[in-house]
DNA sequence: CACCCGATTATCT
DNA sequence: GATAATCGGGTGT
């Protein structure tokens, strides 16, 4: 259970949002209330990609894009949702990330369903906007170094089971379906679409 | 300052 | 599977 470095996230893209399947989000509260879950689904974004929130260059609201990878990116969608997404790129690309598009629970899970009151566990994390919710992902945590000790962070998991990947297009774009840069751990129940 | 729309979700049928 | 809810940010006037 070791804290994945700045270097791991200094690579392609899609090769950042393919390794981070299987490593473990983790979310402290207050230094106290810990909750955490497995990354069973990701998409990879980068500036040249119609898709990406940086394609038209760098605002207010995506400038974490741009700055120095292993931060978080997070933004507010559809007047109700945040998302949360890691700056991943290789040094030759201006601008990029990975979304957290599920996660499978792990710790916590009691604290997460009072963020997220849910009577299926099965709810709880299979979505972008539902494991901001239920991890009280907000953005005050705009820009955290997921790379050290803090109220984010991602770490590996050695002694989680070992697992398919499969690839295929990105969900709820209208521009980039082209590239396969959704990853997901194969018949994990908590995918949020199969 | 008005207009437009989105990397979603819940709640129907 | 279809669709309404909902609102901050980007864009152009």
């Amino acid at each position: 259970m070791k804290i994945i470095p700045r270097s791991f996230y200094m690579r392609a893209t899609p090769e950042v949002a393919r390794d981070l399947l299987g490593k473990k989000v983790v979310r402290v509260i207050n230094d106290t209330i810990i909750l955490s879950g497995i990354i069973v689904e990701t998409e990879a974004y980068e500036i040249n990609d119609p898709a990406c929130h940086a394609f038209r260059g760098q605002t207010t609201a995506n400038r974490a894009l741009f700055e120095t990878v292993g931060h978080a990116y997070i933004y507010f969608i559809y007047g109700n949702h945040f998302c949360l997404n890691v700056v991943a790129r290789e040094d030759v690309c201006k601008a990029g990330g990975v979304l957290i598009r599920a996660l499978e629970p792990v710790d916590g899970i009691e604290i997460m369903k009072q963020f997220r009151p849910t009577t299926s566990i099965k709810n709880l994390t299979n979505g972008p906007g539902k494991l901001a919710q239920a991890l009280h992902i907000t953005k005050e945590l705009y820009g955290v170094d997921v790379t050290h000790k803090g109220p984010l962070y991602i770490v590996s998991d050695e002694s989680y089971t070992p697992f398919s990947i499969i690839s295929g297009e990105r969900i709820g774009i209208s521009k980039g379906q082209e590239v396969p840069w959704r990853f997901y751990i194969k018949d994990n129940p908590f995918v949020s679409r199969r």
